[in-house]
RNA sequence: GCGAUCGUAGCUCAGUUGGUUAGAGCAUCUGGUUGUGGUCCAGAGGGUCGUGGGUUCAAAUCCCAUCGAUCGCCCCA
């Protein structure tokens, strides 16, 4: 391929046509989901003071440490102007968080059910279903803890795919990482224990050990593994609230009928986790990608400057799903049908079609028209390509008396009507029920 | 961020051990006489072979770099 002059960016692309399906598809069924359980819309800003995110995941995480868009920007005083550095948001969940505590949203009514839908931004290495800009579907449930919460928010996940027909290819793997205090007292053993042994490790695990040692659990290296089999483990220092909290959890999604995988080695690379945390991973492939991911952050609130505060929430990857969706065969209905072509010939006839167009379109016709000056073997050909139901032909012989051609494409049988009934006779061979027409209650959150 | 593979028209690809003006199918456009599609027939447009260097009498074919995509690692959406 020549290279064009300019193209997207390395890890973006365009959302085509095509794909756009699918996103609408998923959007569609992700605001019915949210709503049925009482979650509203929010959406914080693209971009946010990079501390919060720094903060709230956790400095030593790769979504931090090297992951991170950062937008450099000024802020000027009466005095000074100093710089300022944002951060394109690599996930949802800190925006909403930051923006609970700045609107006082620990007044409203608790729990507060958020859900947001947009671009997230990560500096990474693309590779398929790995990009630097890609869509995240965000469910939030803040300021209430209780395991119904956590098994409701899984639930509507579960429902999500359902509906997207990708629910079998998932498993949903489950774990209970403690409380801070229990990890902490958790890392301490885990980190005695590997005094002394750091020379076995891998480069990267022994970095790991100091700055992320919780990670060190799920490393794949064969002599980490070794060693960790006889070290301490995570589910030793969990606290009875914890294990009392995972245990009703479990009971919890049971009674949904929520089929899960227990998974001790499952941690999250996010800091702000503690407690439950989930992941919806490929059931094919094993580990793989994640299509999604979540868990409890009851600190997090605090630490970004809040009132402690308890939260549970999931973030799901729209291009995974869509790519499961892909993979699965799953087709997604789609409106952009044609179905009226106008094809017209001579200046009069292409002047009245200009109206006719308009009016059709106006009673939910989906209508397009070639109104350059192509042959009508041409517009023939084009109304052909475009799929079109019905083409309507205004020559100039019609319009002199009156009438004009509808064609039954399909039937290959036409017919010659009066003009001024040309948009009656359509609406009646199309019927009322496939009619395009929409009112603004429908139309609202449709994006 | 590390390792590996790949990169030829809009798309899918061919292009023999480096050798004359780089090909096919699909797609696009225009025709096949007076105003008509889907099949058929004919023709046209479209590529400085990702980009930049180098080796050679000669490179899409070899070497280096670079960009991009893909795979594994890492990580997660």
């Amino acid at each position: 391929m020549a290279e064009p002059q300019f193209r997207t960016p390395k890890g973006t692309h365009d959302v085509l046509p095509e794909d756009h399906q699918y996103m609408t598809y998923i959007k569609k069924a992700v605001r019915h989901r949210a709503r049925q359980a009482g979650y509203k819309r929010i959406d914080p800003p693209i971009f946010e003071n990079r501390a919060i995110f720094e903060r709230g995941i956790g400095e030593h995480t790769d979504i931090v440490e090297k992951e991170l868009f950062i937008v450099s920007g000024k802020q000027r005083t009466e005095e000074s102007e100093s710089d300022v550095q944002f951060a394109l948001r690599p996930e949802i969940t800190a925006g909403i968080c930051r923006s609970y505590i700045e609107h006082g949203m620990h007044l409203l009514p608790q729990p507060v059910e958020l859900y947001a839908i947009g671009q997230c931004f990560r500096y990474d290495r693309p590779q398929k279903g790995r990009y630097r800009q890609f869509h995240q579907v965000d469910l939030e449930l803040i300021g209430l803890k209780d395991p119904s919460l956590d098994a409701q928010l899984i639930h509507v996940c579960m429902n999500i795919f359902a509906d997207l027909r990708i629910a079998d290819r998932l498993t949903l793997q489950l774990n209970n990482i403690g409380n801070a205090e229990n990890r902490r007292a958790f890392l301490v053993a885990l980190k005695d224990f590997f005094i002394g042994k750091e020379r076995h490790l891998p480069e990267l695990d022994r970095k790991r050990l100091q700055t992320n040692p919780l990670r060190l659990l799920d490393s794949k290296e064969e002599d980490t593994r070794i060693l960790l089999k006889s070290a301490p483990t995570l589910d030793q220092f969990i606290d009875d609230d914890s294990k009392q909290y995972h245990a009703t959890l479990v009971e919890y999604l049971d009674e949904l009928g929520v089929k899960h995988t227990a998974n001790p080695s499952l941690v999250r690379g996010l800091d702000y986790y503690g407690q439950t945390v989930f992941e919806f991973w490929d059931s094919s492939s094993g580990a793989q990608n994640a299509v999604g991911g979540g868990g409890r952050y009851d600190g997090l609130i605090e630490l970004l400057g809040g009132q402690p505060t308890p939260g549970v929430g999931v973030a799901m990857g729209v291009e995974r799903m869509i790519w499961h969706m892909k993979q699965a065969g799953v087709t997604v209905p789609n409106k952009d049908h044609v179905d009226v072509f106008v094809a017209q010939l001579g200046p009069d006839a292409k002047k009245m079609c200009l109206t006719l167009i308009a009016k059709l379109r106006e009673k939910g016709v989906h209508t397009i028209g070639a109104l350059g000056e192509a042959s009508l073997k041409s517009q023939m050909r084009l109304a052909d390509k475009f799929g079109a139901k019905f083409t309507l032909l205004l020559g100039q012989m019609e319009v002199k008396e009156g009438k004009i051609i509808l064609r039954d494409m399909a039937a290959g049988k036409q017919k010659s009507i009066k003009f001024e009934n040309a948009v009656e006779e359509v609406l009646k061979l199309l019927g009322s029920e496939n009619l395009d027409t929409y009112t603004l209650r429908d139309h609202f959150d449709e994006d």
